[in-house]
DNA sequence: CTCACTTTGCTCCACATGGAACAATATATT
DNA sequence: AATATATTGTTCCATGTGGAGCAAAGTGAG
């Protein structure tokens, strides 16, 4: 008995094998990430987000990832003792704290963003740039649509 | 700021919407199931092993889905004390028990599966024909490699 | 046969995570 | 201005999960 094969007999080939290829290439990088790291998922996500904008507030991290606010708070705190991302109060509604990525915090993302991008360079590595292309723009595709079907 | 633009800005293309299909198909689906009918993920994992063969064993369970023996076990106790599946001693090494799938658990096991694959009707609308074979022919391709890749 | 070693499944513990309720602050209504 | 309502971020608590180690049972070497 393999996985794959129960995965087979599963009414949902498209669905389980999307399930199935995540699993193998993100689970291990979390793990090493969390273990060589010492970074915990919410962690990441808010590395991310700051990564990608400057002056982020926590409630937008919320909204954009969809995760709950205790979460998020967890994740900017310990971040901030790393000393991986700042916080500041803001000036007009003092409730609210100005989210910033470090030096630090912004090169521990760029590691972490690498060991991703090599792994997805081994899971593709049987695939040519033909075949690369068509899958991008299959997926892109369903992605984009994902207002229309998401629960 | 939305997630499908901080996802764009990642090196990894493929990978990034890989996993975003998986969450936006499974994770809702996987929090009904919780909530409706009080059944978490391992002892999903266990009931589709049991559905796909007859006469398993925990360890089989251990191996194929590589979870720790701990989750198996407390799935397997779960899913026994509901009267989903049915547990008996080996005869030969009593140390074993053979794991059975009842008809309830089966009855059960194909609701959950169902909700899947209304889910990945719901996510692949966009695609016509065509594009759902070359999908499915590029993914099986990838997940038939996974020795290769995998860390 | 005896004793060491392996295997199977389980319990204890540590930790990541989400829900609910809370305090602090801001905004709206009268 | 005063009070009610909404928003932001936090702590408390319940739960799902994995690691380490344990007892019971089987296997093998001397």
């Amino acid at each position: 008995m393999k996985l794959i094969d129960i995965l087979d007999a599963t009414p949902f080939p498209i669905g389980y094998r999307l399930a199935f290829l995540t699993n193998f290439w993100r689970e291990p990088i979390l793990r090493k990430m969390e273990k060589d790291f010492g970074l915990i998922r919410p962690e990441l996500t808010v590395l991310m987000c700051l990564s990608f904008q400057h002056d982020v507030h926590a409630r937008d991290i919320c909204e954009v990832t969809e995760q709950p606010s205790n979460t998020v708070s967890r994740g900017v705190s310990s971040l901030e003792k790393k000393g991986l991302i700042t916080r500041s109060r803001d000036k007009i509604d003092t409730r609210r704290q100005v989210l910033n990525i470090t030096p630090e915090g912004q090169k521990l993302h760029d590691q972490i963003m690498a060991l991703f991008k090599a792994g997805e360079d081994r899971m593709l590595a049987t695939l040519d740039a033909g075949e690369l292309a068509q899958l991008e723009k299959l997926l892109s595709k369903v992605a984009r649509d994902v207002e229309a079907w998401r629960l």
